[in-house]
DNA sequence: CGAGGAATTCATCTAGCGTTGAATTCATTG
DNA sequence: CAATGAATTCAACGCTAGATGAATTCCTCG
C-alpha cells in the first residue's frame, strides 16, 4: 500500500468535538431545531467544516446515532434472569442507557422522533420492531399476542422516558432507578406475562 | 351604549377558518413546524391577516388551545363511579378526548410540547398539575404519595398517547377503546390504589 | 350618497437556516 | 526546501420563517 504524501488526516480532536457538540445539541433541541451553525459554534469551528467532515446534516445525525445504539448487546441483558422479573429488568436497562453518556443520543433520537417524520420511522421501525419486539418475543408465550404485548410494553417504556427526560415531571425526573423500577416494573411485567383479553390476538 | 359607525366586525368566517386551519396544522406538525404562511394558505388568506387577527404566532396557538381544553367538565367525569375502576375511566376519558374533534388540539399541544420548551411547560404545569393532580388527588388515599402517583399515572397516559397518536405503533394505533382500556386500565389502577414502596413519600 | 373604519392584501424587513465553492493555512513527505 | 493535500475559513447563494406598516377594498351606518 502506497501512502500518499501530504498532511495526514490527523488531529481528530475537532472531528470528535463536533460530534460531541452535535450529540448535545440534538439531544437538547431535537433534529430540526438543532442547527449546524450552533453546533459549529459550540465546537468552536466554522459551519463549513461540519459539512467537510460529515457532508449533510442528516449524515451528521446518523453519525451521532451510530455508536451508542447497539441492540446486539442490550437484548441479551434484557433476557438473562428469571422471566418473572423481565419487566423490571427492561425498565432498569432503559433507564441505565438513558442515564449513561450514550443516553444523550437516545434522548436526541427520541426528541427528534416526536416532531420529525423520518426520525419517527427510525424509532418506530428500528427500536420498537428490532429491539423491543425481539426481546419481548423471547419472553412471552403465545406468539399471537406478541405484537400487542410489544406495543403495550412500548407505551409504558416510552411514557416513562417522556415523563422523566422530556417533560421532566417531578418527582419522577429526580427519582432514582430503584424507585422507578419498583413502581413501573410490575406494570411492564403484567403486559408481558399476565393473561390478557382474547381480543389481543387480532391483528 | 353608542354603536360606533363603520363596518361591523362581522364576517367571522375567515377568522374561524384561520383557527381551523391553524388547529389542523399545529396538530399535524407541532408548534414549530407549523408555519403561519402555510396556515394562511390553507385558509385562503394572506399571512398578514393572521397577524391582524391574532397578533403573534404564540397568541394564535393559545387561541387554538383556548376552547377545547376544559378541565372543569372533565374532572367530574373522571371521578364519578367506583374507585376501583378509576384507572380504566381515566384512560377511556383520555382516548375519548383525543379521538374527538377537540383531540386535534390535544395532539397539537402534545406534539408541540415534545420539541418546544414553553409548550412543554404548558403541558406539564397545566395538564399534569391542574387536571391530573386534581383528579388523582381525589382518588388516592395517602396524600403524601400523591405527587409520585400522579407522575406514574402520567407515564402510562402519556405513553399510550405517544404510541397511539404520535408514533402510531401497530396494532395499538388501530385498536378500539375497549381493548386499550382493558389492557391499560388495570395498570393505571395499580398506580392509583395499589400499595407502593415506602420511598414514594419522599419529595 | 358619502364618509368611516374594519377587512384584506402587498411589498418589504430582518433573521436564521443548510449548503456550496473558492481561498487560505500549514503539517507532512519526497 | 518545495510540493502536496488535508484542515480550516470566508463569503455568498437560495430559501423559509415571523413580523410590520402602508395601501387598498368594500361593507355599513348616518
Amino acid at each position: 500500500m502506497v501512502r500518499r504524501s501530504g498532511r495526514r488526516p490527523g488531529n481528530q480532536d475537532t472531528r470528535t468535538s463536533i460530534l460531541e457538540a452535535a450529540r448535545a445539541s440534538f439531544a437538547e433541541k431535537g433534529y430540526d431545531k438543532a442547527s449546524i451553525r450552533a453546533i459549529a459554534g459550540d465546537a468552536g469551528v466554522d459551519p463549513a467544516l461540519v459539512h467537510h467532515y460529515f457532508g449533510t446534516k442528516e449524515k451528521l445525525f446518523l453519525a451521532v446515532m451510530d455508536a451508542p445504539i447497539n441492540p446486539g448487546e442490550l437484548i441479551p441483558q434484557a433476557l438473562e434472569g428469571p422471566r418473572e422479573h423481565a419487566g423490571e429488568r427492561l425498565i432498569r436497562l432503559a433507564i441505565g442507557v438513558w442515564d449513561s453518556p450514550a443516553g444523550t443520543a437516545a434522548l436526541a433520537v427520541f426528541r427528534s422522533a416526536l416532531s420529525n417524520e423520518w426520525t419517527a420511522r427510525l424509532l418506530r421501525e428500528f427500536v420498537v420492531t428490532q429491539i423491543l419486539r425481539r426481546a419481548v418475543g423471547e419472553i412471552i408465550e403465545d406468539q399471537a399476542e406478541a405484537p400487542m404485548r410489544t406495543a403495550l410494553v412500548a407505551t409504558q417504556m416510552a411514557g416513562t422516558m417522556v415523563a422523566r427526560y422530556v417533560l421532566r415531571i417531578e418527582p419522577l425526573a429526580s427519582a432514582d432507578v430503584d424507585t422507578i423500577a419498583a413502581a413501573v416494573g410490575p406494570n411492564i411485567q403484567r403486559f408481558l406475562t399476565e393473561p390478557m383479553p382474547e381480543v389481543f390476538k387480532q391483528s
